[in-house]
DNA sequence: AACAAGATCAACCGCTTAGGC
DNA sequence: CGCCTAAGCGGTTGATCTTGT
């Protein structure tokens, strides 16, 4: 048998929540933790609310620590580099930034965000889809506008800002260096202690660099190794504060499509030549398992592939499926897969 | 000042996954 | 192994706030 039902909905308070509420939510919670069982919450609580709704608000509010506000440029960096890469897998990308829930961001992003990547056009063009009247021409011209927002100065700051400190690889064509600024130290990289003492904003974190776009690294001279650490800060999907690794605990579809690198060598990168494009054979062990191979690209993304991201989404109801259209365009599957 | 339109974001909905039975 | 439910997650909604006319 199941458990029981989740809670009579004719029975619930919805809408929002009061500060008496809250309160009593928050003190339950503090004094006694969530139990690990939402539905039998409320009504210990004292609480007339579903389990689901109080979990939510406890996630999305109560939570401590949790940062409300404006987002910094490095956070819209950071959000827009990974929706390049993983798409709209929010709790993931909440995972990188620390006080942020996934809620915060997914809203951040459809609200503000997007509009700024897509602010080359004046705000009362902004509902029109921009790849309906941009010819790729106009995006690959997309650094010549970067003073046209914040976001944008401050992301092409770095992509002018050449220096050796900087590993990017700017696309030939189109710039997008949403995922570009992550300064990595000019060294190869065989462990997470050097990404992240290197780079001060991801101590205590993952070394986002090696999340954004792990081929945009490999480049330099030979094999770079990127390994993801342990996560320790709050990932805002469970409140649990558990260990939430991209590149250890990344659930089995976040694997099958993103090239992450993983530790333990998990992973085999090798860095192919092929009629002068570079490409990368990825080898992703899955959970189940498999192990997974793939070939990349080494332009990866760039800013048109948010766009179209951005584009497609808002002309389909299944983003999930728009994004995996996209992605498989860029990614070959040979379809090899070996069962240990 | 009043109204409309747009922007914001908390909350809900519904689907998927994991795990108990 | 299949059924069932809780938890988790992303998409969507709608109330409220802000801005423009």
């Amino acid at each position: 048998m199941g458990r029981a039902p989740c809670c009579d909905k004719a029975n619930v308070k919805r809408g929002p929540w009061s500060p008496e509420e809250d309160s009593k939510l928050k003190d339950y919670i503090e004094k006694h933790g969530t139990g690990g069982n939402w539905i039998a919450l409320p009504q210990k609580a004292g609480l007339k609310r579903c389990g689901k709704s109080c979990r939510l608000r406890w996630l999305n509010y109560l939570r401590p620590n949790i940062k409300h506000g404006e987002f910094s440029d490095e956070e819209d960096r950071i959000i827009c580099s990974l929706y390049a890469n993983i798409g709209s897998r929010w709790s993931i990308i909440a995972t990188q930034l620390p006080g942020r829930t996934d809620n915060d961001i997914k809203n951040y992003w459809n609200t503000k965000l997007k509009r700024k990547l897509m602010g080359l056009l004046p705000a009362s063009h902004q509902r029109i889809a921009p790849f309906q009247q941009s010819s790729p021409q106009n995006l690959s011209s997309f650094p010549s506008h970067s003073h046209s927002s914040s976001l944008s100065s401050s992301i092409y700051s770095d992509y002018y800002n050449h220096n050796s400190n900087h590993y990017y690889m700017p696309a030939p064509t189109s710039s997008f260096t949403c995922l570009e600024p992550i300064s990595v130290p000019s060294s190869n990289y065989t462990n997470t202690t050097t990404a992240s003492t290197l780079n001060p904003f991801y101590q205590n974190q993952e070394p986002l660099a090696s999340i954004i776009s792990p081929m945009q690294y490999y480049p330099i001279k030979d094999s770079s190794m990127l390994v993801f650490g342990s996560e320790t800060s709050c990932s805002s999907s469970d409140g649990s504060c558990s260990q939430v690794s991209l590149g250890r605990e990344v659930k089995q579809e976040d694997m099958g499509f993103q090239n992450f690198m993983f530790g333990d060598h998990q992973n085999m990168n090798n860095i192919n030549h092929d009629g002068g494009e570079e490409y990368v054979d990825q080898w992703t062990q899955k959970p189940n398992g498999h192990i997974f191979q793939t070939q990349q690209t080494a332009m990866d993304y760039d800013l048109e592939v948010i766009r179209n991201l951005i584009s497609s989404n808002s002309n389909s109801s299944n983003s999930n499926n728009e994004y995996l259209s996209v992605d498989e365009n860029k990614t070959e599957e040979k379809g090899v897969y070996y069962n240990y």
